[in-house]
DNA sequence: TTGAAAGCGCTAACAT
DNA sequence: ATGTTAGCGCTTTCAA
């Protein structure tokens, strides 16, 4: 009853089909989808029941060729599974798609080399991308940029258009924190080298521990993940710090169950902080972090890579996102200090 | 020193300029790249060499406009967010990649509307789909499978190809475990109405609760969030249970922080289990739980995607993930049982 | 307001 | 082993 059953030919229906059906050339069937104000409104209202009846689709390849744009943006990130990246993944695909673009995902699994070849084999089909907390040197991605406009995330480069969470902050809250529960002694469990997140996290870190009086050790981690924070406590006991900061949540959690797994008490024993605030308080105990808001930095990101897009200028915009501390339940006073 | 500065106009460098260079013809060029063996080596060679020194790199619109064939392949979910999609991503995404796809990645939010839009808009150009976890009706996925091959996670359609993780297995554990626990009446706290992972979750979870003699409360909730399961604890208690189980751990983390926020222990007031071991031992307590293994989900299902594509056939296979209940902290023994 | 014609960059018969 | 030719579906001058 509901209707009629076109031939609903898998293969697709083209713009061709649609001029015969409504009975005007192809040009005329073109411009009722694109430029609709230069056609009798009549004529496009035929054009358009013609087309879904037909159940038009358009062939974006063909239009890409045509037009050189191709409507679509690529986000990459280090780790999809790391939860910093998924809710600022969710906004740009949604404000994309709000914007009429697909967006493609690339996964670099924090290598650079992979991601020099995602961005490169994206590149012949995007319009833009959005480099979350990118591993490439900056020559390869000044390079992309020339041939499509970049967004970074929580990258620096002078000149493109980035969105940069700022944990001085956050760090400094923490730093007078720890300094007033009396702690002495904290260590810094480090990122990957090739992080401008970590790197600002260890500069920000030195400088508030410098004016606080406190001792900063620096534990390199690498690749950030539940298993190394796990394996990185022995090395906590061992340099007498009483208080430790994450590179982020996912490394502070595997801290606390390497803690936990040695009988060791947090917060009693030893306090732990985390970055990036993406464990809620899924934690046992709660976890005091920095925030670090992924979804504003990908509302961000999106509005300005649209904004490029739309305008067709590029953009040297560096729009700085505020942090601070979340004081839950791991940290508390220094037991072993004050000798 | 290290060359010359080529003319890299970021204006793309077609086939026929590296004809030119190269002093053969287009399809000579084309051949290079798509089936050197049918070439001079040394033709190859020297096409490839003018290549690069002009720094060419294909044009995947014009290439799919000639062939048919995209390159892309897209993965659809409900809400990346979601930390039980992020690790099948990954995997896809990587599988994809290595086969010479590219992928497109669309979040639905939940809501069918958007996930029809964004197929129909995607499968324009991409090769096929795996739609995880579809809230799509089976009529509108039929139509999409007819255009494009399409694999399900967690959806089961006849005829085509899925991949299902089957909760039975751990729920009868669960139930098991609770059993012998002493406890006699569980609430079960329902994901959203279109989710086939929830109607298979109630019904296993129904049969093993029978043949058990437990009383099991269904209490519906919608959207899987954290904030629905701290709002579902009232409920909760009102029924008289002493145990949940919940759709997964992201709401299962949500009943915790709720029973906290009024004082009620766990596991010794009330046990809680959760769904696709999501969190880890990130909880306190510790989360009994479901196993899931989004990860081999996507391997699962990338194989199948990629191995339709490469075939060129169909495939209706249905492959089955088993789970088991993982027993961490949040059980023990029913306190209020017994009368 | 609409149509005709050319062309985007590539591949694929079909020659040679 | 390589060149010629036509055409994928769409947009876009240019004419009418």
């Amino acid at each position: 009853m509901t209707g009629n059953n076109r031939k609903t030919t898998s293969t697709s229906v083209t713009i061709g089909d649609i001029a015969r059906v409504a009975g005007v050339s192809r040009s005329t069937v073109s411009r009722a989808f694109s430029r609709p104000e230069l056609l009798n409104p009549e004529t496009v209202r035929r054009v358009k029941v013609a087309a879904d009846e037909l159940g038009y689709v358009v062939n974006h390849a063909a239009r890409a060729l045509s037009t050189g744009r191709f409507g679509n943006v690529a986000v990459v990130v280090p780790d999809i599974a790391n939860p910093f990246f998924p809710p600022l993944v969710r906004r740009v695909q949604t404000l994309a798609d709000a914007a009429g673009y697909a967006v493609f995902l690339g996964d670099s699994d924090e290598i650079a080399d992979r991601e020099a070849n995602l961005t490169s084999r994206l590149s012949a089909q995007v319009e833009g991308f959005v480099l979350a907390s990118p591993r490439l040197d900056e020559e390869r991605i000044r390079e992309l940029d020339a041939a499509r406009p970049v967004v970074l995330v929580n990258r620096d480069i002078d000149g493109l258009a980035r969105v940069l969470i700022d944990p001085s902050g956050g760090l400094d809250e923490a730093v007078a924190h720890l300094h007033r529960l009396g702690h002495t002694r904290v260590v810094y469990l480090s990122g990957p080298r090739e992080s401008w997140s970590d790197q600002q996290r260890r500069a920000a870190l030195a400088r508030a521990a410098e004016r606080a009086g406190l001792d900063v050790i620096v534990q390199e981690l690498g690749r950030p993940s539940s298993a190394g924070g796990r394996d990185a406590v022995g090395g906590i006991l061992a340099s007498g710090a009483t208080a430790v900061i994450a590179f982020d949540d996912v490394v502070a959690q595997g801290v606390m169950a390497g803690l936990a797994l040695r009988g060791i008490d947090v917060p009693h024993d030893i306090s732990v902080i985390g970055c990036d605030d993406t464990l809620a308080s899924g934690t046992h105990p709660a976890l005091t972090t920095i925030s670090a808001a992924s979804a504003a930095a990908g509302d961000a990101a999106a509005e300005l890579l649209l904004g490029i897009l739309s305008s067709g200028e590029r953009s040297d915009a560096r729009v700085t996102i505020a942090t601070h501390l979340v004081i839950r339940a791991t940290t508390e006073a220094a037991r072993t200090s004050g000798a």
